[in-house]
DNA sequence: TACATAAGCGGACTGTACCCCGCTTTGTCG
DNA sequence: CGACAAAGCGGGGTACAGTCCGCTTATGTA
C-alpha cells in the first residue's frame, strides 16, 4: 500500500487534532438523548445495548465505540449531571460558592453533594464500573474537597488522602450502603441525618472540636 | 450407608443447618476449595461460572443454587477470611482486640483494616454486587466501628450514621478508588498513609482534636 | 429394608455485554 | 474536482451470567 510515489516519508499523523468527525459528534449526542429518554422511561436496568442502538437507529457497534462499555453511557449521563452541580458550585452563591468561610463551603457542599446524590443514585451507581480506574478517582468533588481541606487545615490536608476518605465518607454511603431509592419509607430524613454527621465530621476534623481555653 | 453403626446420637448444629443436606454441604465446602484454587491460579477475573462447574465436575445450576450469582463466590471466599480478621478484632490482642481505650483500638482497628483489604482487594472488589442490599451494609466491620465510636463519644455515634461515614472512609478508598494491587510501583506506603489519616480522622471526631499525646 | 417426599442436581436455554472486520462516509490534498 | 487514506459504521458472532424443569439422591418413617 502507497508505494508510489511517497513524497513524505510520515504522511504527518498529527495532521489536524484528533477532533471527532462531525457524524460522529452527532451520533454520541444523539445516542445521549436518546439514552436519556429511555433511562426515564425503562428505569436504568431495562436499558440494554441493542435497545439503545435499535431505538436511535444505529448499529450496535456505534454505540460501544462512543461509549466503550454500558456503564460508559450512564458515566455521560451522570456528567452532564455533574457538570450542571460543578456550576453550581464554582460560580453560584455562598456557601455552596465562594464567598465564605472553607468549614462553611465544606459543610455545605457536603449537604448538596448528598441531595445529589440521591437524586441521581441509580445513575451515579449504574456510572460505576467495577474494576475500572474510577467514578471518584479524578473527580471535580475530590478537587473541590482537596482544595477546601487545604485552606481550613493545611497541616492535616497536605497528603491529600483525607480528602480522598472524607469524599467516600460523603458518597460511599449512598453510592454503596443506601437501598433503592424507594426501598425505605423515606430516603429524605436519611439524607439529612448523613448530612448533619458529615457535618460533626468536618467541623471536628477541621478546627479539632472547638478546644476551650486554648487558640490554634 | 450409615444407617448402621452411626455413632452420631444428635446432628451437630454447627456444621449442618436444619435443612441443608450433607451432599450439599460437601459440595459448597467442594466449590469454596475449587474457587480458592482458581482465583489463585487464573486471578479474580477469569474465573467464570462455567469454569467453575466444569472444574468442580457439577453442573451449572449447582453453583448459582448455592452462591446465588458470580460475586457470591467471591463473596463466600471473602467472607472465610473476613471470619478470621474478626477473630483477631474480638478475642486477639490489645490494641486490636479488646483491652484498651475505645480511640486506640479504633486507630488499631483501622489500620489493620486498611492492611486487610490491601491484601484481598481482588476478591472484596469481586464481592461487590451493585444493586445489592450490601457488602458493608450489615457488615462485622460497621458494627465494630458503631460500637467502639458509641464508646468514645456517645454523642455523636447516636444515630448510627457517622459510624457508616466512618466505615465509608476506611474502604472506600481501597475498594472504589485504588487501583490494581501492582499498579503503583509501591501500594504499601498508600496504605501506611491513609491509615495516618484515619488516625487523624478518628482521634480529632473523637476527642475534638484536644489529644496531648503523642503523633506517631 | 422398602417407600414417600422433598431437597438437590444437571445442563440445555435465554438474554445481553462486548468483539471483529469488511463496507461506507468524511475530510484532505493535489 | 477527483482520489486517497483514515475514521466511523453495521450487525452478525462469541462468551458468559443467570433461569428452568425434569431426573436423581438423601433422609425420615413403617
Amino acid at each position: 500500500m502507497g508505494g508510489g510515489h511517497a513524497a513524505d516519508p510520515v504522511a504527518l499523523p498529527l495532521t489536524r487534532s484528533r477532533g471527532e468527525r462531525a457524524d460522529a459528534a452527532r451520533n454520541r449526542a444523539h445516542l445521549i438523548d436518546v439514552a436519556r429518554r429511555m433511562v426515564a422511561e425503562l428505569g436504568v436496568d431495562k436499558v440494554t445495548m441493542d435497545g439503545l442502538a435499535e431505538r436511535a437507529g444505529l448499529g450496535k457497534g456505534t454505540v460501544f465505540r462512543r461509549f466503550h462499555t454500558r456503564a460508559g453511557i450512564f458515566f455521560a449521563l451522570f456528567d452532564e449531571e455533574e457538570q450542571r452541580f460543578q456550576q453550581r458550585v464554582m460560580s453560584g452563591p455562598p456557601p455552596l460558592g465562594p464567598g465564605a468561610p472553607a468549614v462553611e463551603r465544606l459543610v455545605a457542599f457536603g449537604r448538596a453533594r448528598l441531595e445529589f446524590l440521591a437524586e441521581h443514585t441509580a445513575l451515579a451507581r449504574a456510572a460505576f464500573d467495577p474494576g475500572r480506574p474510577n467514578l471518584v478517582g479524578d473527580s471535580p468533588s475530590l478537587f473541590h474537597v482537596q482544595m477546601l481541606l487545604s485552606e481550613a487545615c493545611p497541616d492535616v490536608a497536605a497528603s491529600g488522602t483525607l480528602a480522598v476518605q472524607l469524599v467516600a465518607a460523603l458518597e460511599g454511603p449512598v453510592l454503596l450502603y443506601l437501598q433503592a431509592p424507594d426501598d425505605a419509607p423515606g430516603p429524605a430524613p436519611l439524607i439529612g441525618t448523613l448530612a448533619d454527621s458529615w457535618q460533626v465530621l468536618v467541623e471536628r476534623v477541621c478546627d479539632g472540636g472547638h478546644t476551650p481555653g486554648r487558640s490554634q
